[in-house]
DNA sequence: TATTATTTGAGAATGATTCTCATTCCTGAA
DNA sequence: TTCAGGAATGAGAATCATTCTCAAATAATA
């Protein structure tokens, strides 16, 4: 556990580097946090995991910049708060799942298969509709296991 | 036009007829509104569209009345404002393409075939992941053919 | 038309996010 | 290592969409 702190201070440290920004204490800490908790995160759980050593104003700037940078990605949750979680390095495209009794996000990913086909189909859209498509999400609304089973 | 606008009055009264709520002139008001403008509208918009007539925290108030009796579907701008549109009468599945940079949004479909695809994976994900899924929606995120075009 | 429960309107309250600005902290040069 | 200057931070005010509150207006029914 400890080497696995070890090595987290050191990759958030070389992805500021590698970003040409300044490495300060409350970036580290963002970057920390995202790294130790794998998926997404809402906000509020940010801060919590912060303990009171990172102002909210703070966290939503540092937030913002590390979207600018393309470093993570931003969603929305079904009650409208702002969910992080680091983008993927190997860029592996997935997408979320919701429960809409207890708000839970959980990523999934798409068979290749499928994700190409989706890529065509936007292809065909891109021409139909005359527009320009960046990017494409999915996403499931349902009942996670433990709220399935109440 | 004129008969149009009396077909909208008819349909409104209808569907409040149907779903045994009382016909009020704000609720009238909404649907007409709904029904003459095609596609997805901002609050904002239909508040405009209502020219005063129509305070806003009833029109959130029959916003969530349409919604829950499921006349309505609501999603969030990429500015994080809600947008609604009359659920379709024919249950056709559709999607949402959204500008990044003047915010529209438009509905579009995709392929059939795709859609039976994307129904298949997530029966293979329900199992998968041990939840229930609802529903699912695509999203588009791109430029619209006046943004682009700048 | 009179009764009664429901709905509405206006503005206050809420909650997430952004903004402001004085203070603190990084970084690069000496 | 120390220092100066510019950038980042923290605390709380400001903002903005949405919800809530409750007195007044309205719809459905007799």
């Amino acid at each position: 556990m400890q080497k696995n702190k070890k090595r987290q201070i050191k990759k958030s440290r070389q992805i500021l580097l590698d970003n040409n920004i300044p490495i300060t204490k409350p970036r580290m800490l963002v970057l920390e946090i995202l790294l130790k908790n794998e998926g997404p995160l809402k906000v509020e759980d940010i801060i919590k995991l912060s303990r009171g050593k990172l102002a909210v104003s703070s966290m939503y700037r540092i937030i913002n910049n590390l979207k600018n940078l393309n470093l993570i990605n931003e969603f929305q949750t079904l009650e409208n708060t702002k969910m992080i979680e680091l983008a993927d390095v190997k860029d592996e495209h997935h997408h979320h799942i919701f429960c809409e009794s207890c708000g839970a996000v959980y990523d999934f990913e798409v068979d290749s298969h499928i994700e190409k086909e989706l890529e065509k189909e936007i292809i065909k859209i891109k021409s139909k509709y005359d527009i320009i498509v960046k990017s494409h999400s999915l996403e499931l609304l349902g009942l996670c296991k433990t709220c399935r089973d109440k």
